[in-house]
DNA sequence: TTTGCTTATCGTCGATTTACGATTGCAAAG
DNA sequence: CTTTGCAATCGTAAATCGACGATAAGCAAA
């Protein structure tokens, strides 16, 4: 029984669908704000800014990077994480695309 | 054991993850673009156009309805569905929003 | 080399998602 | 009233997610 079926739709959709996907959980959208807002590389700090365990914000990273959203470099013992200029580039560019092709505002059933 | 924590984030973090993920998947994302290109209420024609069963396509519009990203109206035997202006209105602001908050381009670790 | 700190990964558990067929529900038509 | 057709829901199965503690891995300093 197939259980997934991602194949059968547009790249573009796939990779809008893979940002969303990466953006679809409070967590990620936290840590992203605080990549934001302290654009310096923080790293374990941001266990200790959010209601989480460090096994648990790590893999909200390690989710982000695979998205391409955040990038990390080790930097001595610790890791140091931002913001991905050209991920955010391309998921600007994705959801206003999406949000281009959406008709003005006089629509209605 | 606590297996969810979206309690402790905001109110606006949690609106924006729950549209993203919304648009979380592929499937979603089709539906959205085929209810955006032909802005009538189209129903059991999203079957015809997905690579999806009945159920299917209903489970994930349900979710989109859950979102505020999509209004169904009954007419008749059928279901005519459009997207919702003010659920998209918000949409857009909360995602703006968060694009805003981004550094402009020029960071890196 | 050993210690200590930081982060990643492993293993696990329950909850959720994704998908389907089958069934139910409902409204118009006959 | 019964049939027909469309859409929602139910039940189910596999996969993934979200969270944690525990353990491993990496690096710097002692």
């Amino acid at each position: 029984m197939a259980t997934h079926k991602r194949e059968e739709f547009t790249a573009e959709e796939q990779e809008l669908a893979a940002v969303a996907k990466a953006l679809g959980h409070p967590a990620r959208v936290a840590i992203v704000r605080l990549l934001a807002r302290r654009r310096a590389c923080v790293c374990g700090e941001l266990v200790l800014e959010l209601p989480l365990s460090q096994s648990t914000v790590s893999q909200h990273l390690k989710e982000l990077k695979a998205a391409g959203l955040v990038q990390g470099e080790v930097d001595g013992p610790r890791v140091c994480y931002c913001l991905s200029p050209t991920g955010w580039a391309r998921a600007r560019q994705l959801l206003d695309g999406l949000l281009a092709e959406l008709p003005a505002a006089d629509y209605a059933c």
